[in-house]
DNA sequence: GCAAAAGTGTTGATCGTACACCCATGC
DNA sequence: GCATGGGTGTACGATCAACACTTTTGC
């Protein structure tokens, strides 16, 4: 048993706290879908030299912010798609810490660093992805500058690990998808076609399904309802309209699968 | 774009590191099976008053440690089973940030801070679990004192969030080796019987299977090899023994399902 | 011989997959 | 009338769920 004699377990190469005053930071991987690509929000990094003219990083990042005194990780993240966006309610998912003491380590990220006047220190980030509606997708973004939709397949060279990020944040997102299908619904409009759940499920996992079966099988969920309008302003023949009906699904999500 | 003018949003009620020395820790579930009962390691946390007979604190804890200044979570989760058990090479999952300004604010956590003399500020934890075989359950765990295996459906009243930490940390397990059932067997001994396996399922998903089905679907996978052993030493029809083969489980982990 | 757990098969329902042709609309 | 995507059915195989009796061993 640990009495009051015996002080707690503090090692001398620890010292929490004093060494280093550490950063926490929240990043978010904000997705949106306007029925052909998958697109997530990254801000503009850009430093010029001294001349004005060469462009001494010209790259992107994630949308992230220090987390407040007195906030908790998922209030920081609302804040920061609030800030974008100025939307509240978004379905927001934590699914990992960033901590590597070298995550801040490539030459342009410590030259950022310098021109910002940061001290070179740890940075924690707590990241997030988090699941726009299309109507939301056209929102100005402009609460905060040089914020851009750009195609989630196409994105490279970003800043710090944030490309590491975002592979493991479509990783988590595939993952949760397959177990809590509920979550897709969350990045088409209210009222959907047939062929947009497709598409979405083809863009999110780059595969090809057969579109007969996947008919069969949208029918059979009854928590996917058909509505009683189709597609207008179209050039072939119309589809109908489906909405996705939380309360039926919350029913039919009792039954379970194990091995 | 943000130009060499520009200079970061950093606002002023957010003062990064500047208010609050942040600590950064790392908690770990660790799992373990005797082929009857789910336990976790927990260590005791005991205060004694002034008399030195009333107890003011006597609960329970996760084993749990700051993170080094130059150590990442990884080594940092590794480092602390390291500690408790000596063993090295463990599977180590990182499952959830808790940072919530609240989750130390319970009386006898603050008195705890108080008699640690340690002030009390923000502490931030990545949560891990981890999962040991059975002949690793019985080690001395004697690099920590004050640490035990108790049956994990039997915990509760525990220190700070770290009831709700072990809950999550539950929860993500299920949810993973629902998708990576290879997971299950480093639960169990290296070579184990077609019961070991079923009471395993039962206990960590708290159902009861049909052993005939069960004993068809194992059998159905490649991966699970029947050895020409029994079992030994039991006071009943002794049982096959099996062996999980990770590379046969490599090859049958190609096939998708999506929807 | 008895307690305790091992081992085993069939049936019906459900689900996944493969595959090709006609339909409604805008232009 | 043509281009575009919408909508549909069948057949086979695989998988899942329900269900009860016999076998082997230690004591």
């Amino acid at each position: 048993m640990e009495t009051v004699k015996r002080k707690p377990q503090v090692k001398a190469k620890e010292k929490p706290g004093q060494d280093i005053n550490y950063h926490m930071t929240i990043d978010c991987v904000i997705y949106g879908y306007d029925s052909k690509t998958l697109k997530i929000v990254l801000l503009e990094r850009v430093l010029l030299g001294k001349d004005g003219k060469d462009m001494l990083i010209n790259d992107l990042k994630l949308p992230g912010n220090h987390l407040y005194n007195h906030e908790d990780f998922d209030a920081g993240a609302k804040r920061i798609v609030n800030d974008l966006t100025g939307l509240n309610n978004i379905e927001l998912h934590q699914f990992k810490a960033f901590g590597s003491p070298h995550r801040i380590s490539k030459r342009k990220d410590l030259l950022w660093f310098q021109h910002i006047n940061y001290p070179v220190t740890r940075v924690f980030t707590i990241a997030y992805y988090s699941l726009l509606r299309p109507h939301q997708i056209h929102l100005p973004l402009n609460r905060i500058e040089h914020a851009r939709w750009y195609p989630l397949y196409k994105v490279k060279n970003l800043a710090y690990d944030h490309q590491q990020i975002i592979e493991e944040s479509l990783e988590a997102l595939r993952t949760k998808i397959k177990l809590q299908p509920d979550l897709i619904f969350n990045l088409l409009p209210a009222k959907f076609s047939m062929s947009q759940l497709l598409g979405l499920y083809e863009e999110i996992y780059k595969i090809k399904l057969d579109r007969r079966n996947f008919y069969k099988k949208i029918n059979s969920l009854d928590y996917i309802v058909q509505l009683n309008e189709k597609q207008q302003d179209v050039s072939h023949k119309p589809g109908w309209l489906y909405m996705f009906s939380s309360d039926l699904y919350e029913q039919s999500m009792r039954a379970v699968n194990i091995i």
